[in-house]
DNA sequence: AAGTGGTCTAGACCACTCA
DNA sequence: GAGTGGTCTAGACCACTTA
């Protein structure tokens, strides 16, 4: 008697892994915990190293475990970063709203890792949205408890920065953009352009991303007020740290 | 002679993938191009069918490349979607300003896929944010072209939207802000939690996701003018479809 | 030293697509 | 019908972690 080949039962892997889901999500798994490994998995199921491996990459690549060399895999945590778009609006009047996800790092303040200032060509879409061919940039990571969670691309046009402060490391009180506003062309106006996708490697690796972690990519826009774009500066955020907020009234 | 083990090269795999995503990266390879398949890795290369499929599970899983069945791997394309968050801020006075990521979307209209209107218990999260136990929820999907793009829940207080209109199917003009107006609770702010994330399998399937996709999660809460929440909306973007734009003042 | 995940080989059968 | 990706077995050696 041969098996109905009727309803396509899911393969052997997925409907492990979908068991081992189900024990993160009701919480029978808690964060950290360790999930059996590809030897347990075998006997257990009576399958090859592959198949059982294959099921861990399942729960991997959706971001629910991470694995540790010569260790085990393990359920893995979300305690993200609130990044606040328009703040202003927020606070004052709208204080009583609540926050859906946990924050975990008020007070917990950023370490700025690298800082590289140069002069440079504008790439492409940079050179359309500033208008113009040279620029200033600046880089720098940003850690939150020595983990690092964003990395930043400031691009200056270069004739209106030049030898100003923000050619240099150190800005002085207020940062760039109170520098932009003391050569006449304070921000007045931003935009943020979002986006999220899976990491290429570098960005995996300078964020030190476990798989299964995409980046949310910030795109920010400084206008004067005279609709002058005067900064463009990416952001590359680690998915998983990281929740943004945006305030607006309708 | 044994191979100097000082520099730890990247694996057979990853050397493969890096080159493939190069390839793909400086265009030599464009948006839906056929990429080399097991087999010609295998006979190129020199390695086993295993082998082979791990390097091109790197490009899928990072989102760079679609599998086929019986057919082969191709190279994706990003044609994103805009959603402007807080638009009125936006155009009449920084038209001007030039967006970085093109949009593919323009004219094209969504389509409402699948539509369920229901009275339930709130869920945890819910009941917190809302401040009640009964919620009226909508449900629906959106598609572009036919492709589905995202899917959203809202939730209302249910003694606050019993009997109204936002119950029904059919909401009419101005839809459910409209009636919330209606009622006496027009909303006056909003506040957009933004997160992205790998899907549950759910997720995946509902959106029709190919692997190396993240979803956006946008969580948004409306206020009356006298600050309380009326409208809690869990939208799900595919992450490849969506650009969000927010704009706002300094 | 024992156990873990990371890489790799050499096979196999299947369902699917495409000409 | 030939070729493709999807699943699976049964081995192997390695680097790493943990005790």
């Amino acid at each position: 008697m041969s098996e109905s080949p009727v309803s396509h039962e899911p393969p052997i892997y997925r409907r492990i892994a979908d068991g081992l889901r189900e024990a993160i999500l009701s919480g029978e798994l808690r964060d950290g915990d360790r999930l059996p490994g590809e030897n347990a998995l075998m006997s257990q199921h009576g399958i090859a190293r592959a198949t059982a491996r294959q099921a861990l990459a399942v729960l991997i690549n959706e971001g629910l475990a991470v694995p540790k060399r010569g260790s085990g895999v393990y359920v893995r945590r979300f305690k993200p970063i609130r990044r606040h778009g328009s703040r202003r609006l927020a606070r004052d009047q709208w204080g009583q709203g609540r926050a859906i996800w946990e924050s975990d790092t008020r007070g917990r303040p950023y370490t700025v890792d690298a800082v590289e200032i140069v002069r440079e060509r504008a790439g492409e879409e940079v050179a359309r949205v500033l208008d113009t061919s040279e620029v200033w940039v600046r880089r720098r990571r940003y850690s939150v408890d020595g983990r690092p969670v964003q990395y930043a691309t400031s691009s200056f046009p270069a004739d209106l920065v030049e030898g100003s402060p923000i050619t240099r490391p150190d800005t002085g009180p207020g940062g760039v953009y109170a520098r932009l506003g003391d050569l006449g062309h304070a921000p007045a106006h931003f935009t943020e352009e979002v986006r999220a996708r899976m990491p290429m490697p570098e960005e995996a690796a300078a964020l030190n991303l476990p798989a299964g972690t995409p980046v949310i990519i910030v795109l920010r826009t400084a206008y004067t007020i005279g609709g002058k774009p005067i900064e463009l500066n990416e952001m590359v955020l680690d998915a998983a740290s990281y929740v943004l907020q945006y305030d607006f009234d309708a």
